[in-house]
DNA sequence: CGAAGGCTTGATAGACCTCAAACACAGTGG
DNA sequence: CCACTGTGTTTGAGGTCTATCAAGCCTTCG
């Protein structure tokens, strides 16, 4: 369907994605661009992929914010990890070939889907980009672990205000929301999912921290007056999600 | 220090744990077998690795159990893995160069060191051997998301039962433990920081466990009477840790 | 305007925590 | 051989964080 159509190598996602994490060669950022790309617009609240599914496919965010989540026989549902343009959430399923988690859309996205073949071939050829991809899978492992943490040991207060910044941290990486603020295009419902919390308790935690003046939220519009100030409430340390610079 | 030290091939423990999860061709095991290892005691309650670390090796456990943990800044502990004979808990340091967790023994452990630099080596030569590592990190992440599944969405009950079930399935399949059973030299308090849960409600749980039949637990010895109900109370099921018979 | 989805609020209940103390057992030393 | 110590387990009694239930409210959208 599509193809080299981000021109510019900067507007690809993934390698705008990439190099957040490591240098890309001139030759490695032309590998990428030609990966065969075919993107579908998927509804909110859809499926992506499902867990037991074997994909012959990875999904690579384009557009919208998608979730990683798995379901309880009793319909509950954990939501582990968001996902936002440039990510790729089911890279595990190059070498793991049934799914043992669910990816799925929390407004509309865009999503390209890229052959297993196409990917597999493109790494035999740059063994470079396959030891990125695999530092990218590690680093999905590590927000995993820190989400992990809150969820085990901090309080419902500190577990909200940790997501929030790792949300500010990763969407400012790739372009999209900035300093004091970004798009939060979740409801309460799902926060509740993800931080293993029930809906109302998420709704009073939020009050709390808009009481406390850390967050101004509005519709999906997050504001942060004093970013600093919620890292310490979180108790966040962005070293985890290993960015370059660090 | 030591290198083809285990004669045969299937004594190499790494050998042992990687033919669970994929087929070795003999050229790949001997590769496996050159590596060298420079094997090192640790005692019990020690540190094998320590977050914000730049090791230059990984460390393969040969005997003993090792778990991965985070301290917070109060001094609490979220262990976020248990790992075994034939793991390689650092593995990720191959790619992440600062580490983000530390491993640490739970009890007496011999742990092989294995420079990063014979690992890469050694997976330049043989790129299969290079995919099945990337699978084995992969399904750490996949144990990741299931436990966190547990402490986000199910009771201390069924998370106490999921974590015993888990064990028994991976202790076997290298050999040690066995259907009905295994040692487990993990105390209450130890557990307690796995699952998110008090060393008091821990030890509450396991009486509860006890009292249903579920399990018989004394001193470090665990059995496991009707180990199909214990799957039925935890929910268990095994998929997510991507066995070759799956 | 009505419907639907999400947000907010109040009241109650329960799972789990904390504090505190007793108990059990292995290892140590006199 | 018996205190003595240390670590881990067990028990009891509050207390608190968070869930559940239930209802009202607000915005968006056809």
């Amino acid at each position: 369907m599509n193809f080299a159509f981000y021109g510019q190598a900067d507007q690809h996602p993934l390698i705008r994605r990439l190099e957040g994490i490591a240098d890309l060669s001139d030759e490695e950022k032309q590998a990428i661009l030609a990966l065969p790309l075919t993107v579908k617009v998927f509804e909110a609240d859809t499926d992506v992929v499902r867990e037991k599914d074997r994909p012959s496919d990875c999904c690579l965010i384009v557009n919208g914010f998608v979730c990683r989540y798995k379901l309880l026989p009793d319909g509950r549902r954990q939501i582990m990890g968001f996902y936002i343009p440039g990510d790729i959430p089911d890279l595990q399923s190059l070498h793991l070939h049934v799914m043992d988690n669910s990816i799925g859309t929390l407004v509309t996205a865009s999503v390209a889907m890229i052959p297993h073949e196409s990917l597999r071939k493109m790494l035999r050829r740059h063994p470079r980009l396959a030891d990125i991809l695999w530092r990218e899978t590690l680093i999905d492992g590590a927000m995993l672990r820190e989400w992990m943490v809150g969820i085990g040991r901090r309080t419902a207060y500190q577990r909200v205000a940790h997501l929030l910044c790792e949300l500010q941290v990763r969407l400012k990486m790739i372009g999209l929301g900035k300093e004091d603020g970004y798009e939060l295009p979740v409801t309460q419902n799902e926060l509740g999912d993800a931080l293993g919390l029930s809906t109302v308790h998420v709704n009073r935690v939020l009050q709390d921290l808009r009481g406390h003046g850390l967050i101004v939220l509005r519709g999906g519009a997050l504001r942060i007056p004093d970013l600093k100030a919620l890292w310490q409430v979180a108790e966040f340390n962005p070293s985890y999600l290993h960015l370059k610079e660090s």
